[in-house]
DNA sequence: TTGACTTATGATTGCGCAATCATTAACCAA
DNA sequence: TTGGTTAATGATTGCGCAATCATAAGTCAA
């Protein structure tokens, strides 16, 4: 194993150029557009390469050509599970390419996201993730006019900056309404916290499948503008049994609260799922671990990372492609805490 | 809200400085030290700087100084939920510092944490973190060498490159192993996957503990340098359950593994807590919701990756110091898994 | 007063690369 | 031959900043 101390004053583009006995650029032009350059040369590079143990300046070549190899991943969570997998996937697509990955987390803060975008920008990435479509008007002028391509993750709707990848959240809550009328469930309530315009989307859904049946009943609807923790998800369930003693099911905003939820229906006794009826969103790994199994809607979040930097590569060489939004779709995951029927 | 285009051609030092009236080299050095300047040229510059809405060119800066604002942090895996608690805790360390964070994933690969150490030096990072202490002896000597201050996490042992922040996995084990046999426990088995160095002092530990009171059987030991995950978990707990039919009580290397224990154990008509005690690794979130509930051994993720960031920081404005590993404890969380007593 | 020292500021230079333009050689069609 | 074309290579330059050295003004002790 060649040993290279890497502290040592960096080997250049020139020694390498002077170890394979051509100019400084032919060495660039062999790494960059290796097309432009003889067989016979760029192999001679490559040689030099590997002896010299050359490794190129990203500072120097991000300063000569005004570009990075950097893709800025905006999200609103770290702490939120739902992204780690994303997270995950974009990491594992980011493997092995020369590209490299910031995460920036603006806690769900419009402004913290419009200082991120700024900030990002400037740097002249190679291209930015930002999750969801629901950007400030600001945010959304300064992503458009970016130079860098831009992929919007998590949601699907009209008018995407630029690429989208995600899934739609209307049609995941709806899907889950369905299930749950399926199993004979008839008077179903909502609870969500945070409400973010992609929680508000599946409200939405939520709303107008049962109002499509006539079975909307605005009272047992709770939310809160609260994070969602497993120990609010109790709560809620409190509040909504309390204001709408008759639901007989309950879809969650996501899996935490869907988990308090089942644990609290455990502490005052209730069946579940033949009084109640519980459904979450996500499907976290936890949730079919819990008692009885937590039926939810599987999020295709880890295929959304993976997907949306693929898609950002595959754009990056060809400027004039713009492919269609992505839609992943959901699927839900049918388990014992809404199985009434069969 | 002032509109700054972040397309435009960049606002320079040159041009801040123009605005306020003083040379480059005094907006950068109010910038990076303000102390040398004088207190109403900072207020002119830092007016300018605002009014132009100026951000310093990262790359420029990286070249010109030889140094970036870049962690780099290299865990051996993305996938293990326990190091997405201590990506979280890093980056709400980060945030607000200047700093940037890079990950690299060396995917339990000696060789390939050895390649990332050499990349990421050679872009002369304003510090590293790596997961572990048990680098090779190249990688070792990288990271002894490098110009940046180094943070090793998750571990504790004697040492360390630099500075370390983590737990005893062995002290872990010891203490799971010391709650079984309070709890009544004495044909303890253990269950590992992977077997990672970590995992090796776990099961380290365990041994030491059984065989301080007589009571360690090594057939009672099960391994597999297979990845852990809940699948896994209830094939191994069926091995061991083959080798060593006669154990009353598991030590599982994780809790993915325990909680594939819990349920085979199920599966089998197996009562825990009072035939089979099962405890586990990290404490996950999931853990307590299981059922019945997951003993298992609670490990500070999110603080040792707040930790090691904040070290860090404390440090590198100190070259001097050094200070002492930090052990941040393990916490036996008791359950009922293995409420076989009270 | 002198010189030594400190504080505040500036001029010059170069970091390592890639953009741009220039040059050379080889080849072909007319 | 001539001019036109392409392929391969190189020379020069500057990106925006910080390191280095230089300078100017102010302070103080002897």
């Amino acid at each position: 194993m060649k040993e290279i101390d890497p502290k040592r004053s960096a080997v250049t583009m020139v020694d390498v150029a002077e170890a394979a006995g051509v100019s400084a650029i032919t060495v660039s032009r062999s790494i960059r557009r290796p097309e432009l350059v003889s067989e016979e040369a760029r192999l001679r590079v490559a040689a030099a390469i590997e002896r010299l143990g050359y490794v190129p300046d990203a500072a120097a070549s991000a300063l000569a050509s005004k570009r990075t190899d950097v893709v800025g991943l905006l999200v609103p969570s770290l702490t939120n599970s739902v992204f780690s997998e994303v997270l995950r996937g974009i990491y594992d697509a980011v493997e092995g390419t020369p590209y490299s990955v910031q995460i920036g987390n603006f806690r769900y803060s419009p402004s913290g996201e419009e200082r991120l975008i700024r900030t990002f920008l400037r740097q002249k990435p190679a291209g930015m993730i930002v999750a969801g479509l629901d950007q400030t008007d600001s945010s959304r002028a300064m992503l458009e006019q970016a130079e860098c391509r831009v992929v919007q993750i998590m949601d699907q709707g009209p008018k995407p900056v630029d690429l989208a990848i995600g899934f739609s959240h209307r049609d995941g809550a709806v899907a889950a309404v369905e299930h749950l009328l399926e199993q004979g469930y008839e008077r179903i309530g909502f609870m969500g916290a945070r409400m973010d315009p992609r929680s508000q989307r599946r409200l939405a859904g939520f709303t107008e499948a049962l109002k499509a049946r006539g079975l909307f009943e605005a009272r047992r609807v709770v939310t809160t503008p609260a994070a969602s923790t497993v120990g609010l998800g109790g709560q809620l369930l409190g509040d909504l049994l309390a204001r709408a003693p008759e639901v007989d099911a309950v879809f969650c905003n996501n899996d935490d609260l869907a988990a308090g939820a089942l644990l609290e229906a455990a502490r005052r006794g209730i069946e579940v799922p033949r009084q109640l009826g519980i459904c979450g969103f996500n499907d976290l790994e936890m949730s079919r671990f819990l008692n009885p199994a937590l039926s939810s809607v599987a999020t295709p979040r880890y295929r959304i990372g993976r997907g949306a930097l693929e898609l950002l590569m595959r754009v990056i060489d060809a400027p004039e492609e713009k492919p269609e939004a992505v839609d992943l779709g959901t699927e839900v995951k049918a388990r014992a805490s809404t199985a009434r029927r069969g």
